[in-house]
RNA sequence: GGCCCGGUGGUCAAGCGGUUAAGACACCGCCCUUUCACGGCGGUAACACGAGUUCGAUUCUCGUCCGGGUCA
C-alpha cells in the first residue's frame, strides 16, 4: 500500500481528503504543522483517529517565524502588502511534509487545497473555490510529489461528503485568517513586536489633502475613508522612502504592465514571450489575458490586454495557460 | 445693539402643508475570502425649542435659543 504524508488540520477539507485518500488506497499519514495551539492540535488529532488513519505532530514556530513573520512584518514596514499563505506554503507547509515523507518512507504527499495536480503541473480546482493562486510558489519537487484530491470539487460538494462520511467537522466553519494571527488584527500583531510607521502625508494629484495613519495600515486598491468631490478614493502608492500615500479615483487604479520579481516557474522558464491571463490578487472575477516574458534577474514584466485593478507590491502575480499555473512572483512597485 | 441669512440622523444633504422624511459619507452586521483588499446585501440613526394658523405642520407665522454674516 502506497504510503501519503496528508498536512492535516483536523477541518473539514483535511479530513475529507483523508477519507478520499483511504478510498483511494493509500495509507494515510496526518501531519498536524504545530503553531502552539494546542485545542487545535488535539482537535486535529482526535479527527484523525475518527477518521483512522496515523497522526503526527512536528512544531513549526521557529520556521514559520523566520520565513514568514519576519518577511511579513518587514513587508509591512516597507510600504508593502504581503501574502503570508503564499510565503509558508513552500518554505514551511509542504517543505515539511515532504521532510516527514522522507522519514517515514511516504512517496508521495497531499494537502486539501482546492487545486489540481496532475504529471508534475499544477491547475486550477473548482471555479468557485480555486486556490491555485496560493500554490503559485511551490517548489517543483513538491508539485511532482503533490496529490489534491479535492481539486475538482466545489466546497459545497466537500461539505456534503463530511456529512456523508458522518465527519464530526463537518459543520466546522472555514478558518480564513493568517493562521499566526487569529483575531485577525495584523496591526495589533505588528505594534507587538516593532516600532510602527509614523503618520504621514496624503496626497492626491500631488496636493497635500491630510495624514495617514502609517503606511501599515493599507494596502493599494484599499478604500480611504470619505469622498473627494463627491467620488470615493482608494489607496493607489504607498512609498516607504517619504513616508507618504498617494490617493486616486477608480479609474486611475488600473495598470497594463506589472513587474514580478523572484518569479517561481512551475513550468520550463520560457525564453520567449509567452500568452497568458494574470491574477495580481486571490480573486476570482479578474483574470485579464496577458503576454509575460523573463526580463533579467528573474523578473517577469506582464503586458495585460485589459488593465488589472490596483496590483499591490508584494502581493504575487500569478500567470496561467488556461487553467494551468505557470508560475508565481511578488509585485513590485 | 440694528439689519440679513440659516438651524433635518454622527457628518453632508433632499423635501417645504398630508411622505414609510430621500440619498451620500461614517458606523454596525451579514455574504464573499485560507493574505491584504475590492465588491454585494442589509441595519441603527434626524425635522433645535415653545406658541400660534390649519382638519392636518418638518414644511406657513411669531417668539426663544444657537450658528454665520453685516452695519454704526
Amino acid at each position: 500500500m502506497e504510503r501519503i504524508v496528508l498536512g492535516f488540520s483536523g477541518g473539514v477539507d483535511s479530513a475529507v481528503t483523508s477519507v478520499l485518500l483511504k478510498k483511494a488506497g493509500y495509507e494515510v499519514v496526518g501531519l498536524y504543522l504545530d503553531n502552539a495551539d494546542e485545542t487545535a492540535l488535539t482537535c486535529a488529532e482526535e479527527a484523525a483517529a475518527y477518521v483512522g488513519i496515523r497522526f503526527d505532530s512536528i512544531d513549526i514556530k521557529a520556521e514559520l517565524e523566520e520565513k514568514v513573520c519576519t518577511p511579513f512584518q518587514q513587508a509591512y514596514l516597507s510600504g508593502e502588502t504581503p501574502n503570508p499563505c503564499i510565503l509558508c506554503n513552500p518554505a514551511v507547509k509542504f517543505k515539511h511534509l515532504l521532510s516527514y515523507a522522507d522519514k517515514i518512507g511516504a512517496d508521495s504527499i497531499a494537502t486539501g487545497h482546492y487545486a489540481r495536480a496532475k504529471n508534475g503541473m499544477l491547475f486550477k480546482g473548482h471555479p468557485e473555490n480555486d486556490q491555485s493562486y496560493m500554490l503559485c510558489r511551490i517548489t517543483l519537487e513538491q508539485l511532482r510529489k503533490l496529490v489534491l484530491p479535492l481539486g475538482q470539487y466545489a466546497k459545497r460538494e466537500v461539505r456534503a461528503m463530511a456529512e456523508e462520511f458522518t465527519l464530526p467537522v463537518a459543520h466546522k466553519p472555514d478558518s480564513m485568517e493568517i493562521c499566526f494571527i487569529p483575531d485577525k488584527d495584523y496591526i495589533g500583531w505588528l505594534s507587538k513586536r516593532t516600532a510602527l510607521p509614523s503618520p504621514g502625508k496624503l496626497l492626491l494629484h500631488g496636493q497635500e489633502i491630510g495624514i495617514h495613519k502609517g503606511i501599515h495600515c493599507y494596502t493599494v486598491g484599499q478604500r480611504f475613508p470619505g469622498l473627494i468631490d463627491g467620488r470615493k478614493i482608494y489607496i493607489n502608492k504607498i512609498s516607504s522612502a517619504d513616508n507618504t500615500i498617494e490617493l486616486a479615483f477608480w479609474d486611475e487604479l488600473f495598470q497594463t504592465e506589472v513587474h514580478a520579481r523572484d518569479f517561481n516557474w512551475l513550468c520550463e522558464p520560457p525564453s520567449d514571450e509567452i500568452s497568458a491571463t494574470v491574477r495580481v490578487r486571490h480573486t476570482k472575477w479578474e483574470n485579464p489575458r496577458c503576454k509575460a516574458r523573463i526580463c533579467g534577474d528573474n523578473t517577469v514584466v506582464i503586458r495585460c490586454e485589459e488593465p488589472v485593478r490596483a496590483p499591490a507590491a508584494g502581493q504575487s502575480a500569478v500567470l496561467y495557460a488556461e487553467d494551468r499555473v505557470l508560475g508565481g512572483g511578488f509585485i513590485l512597485t
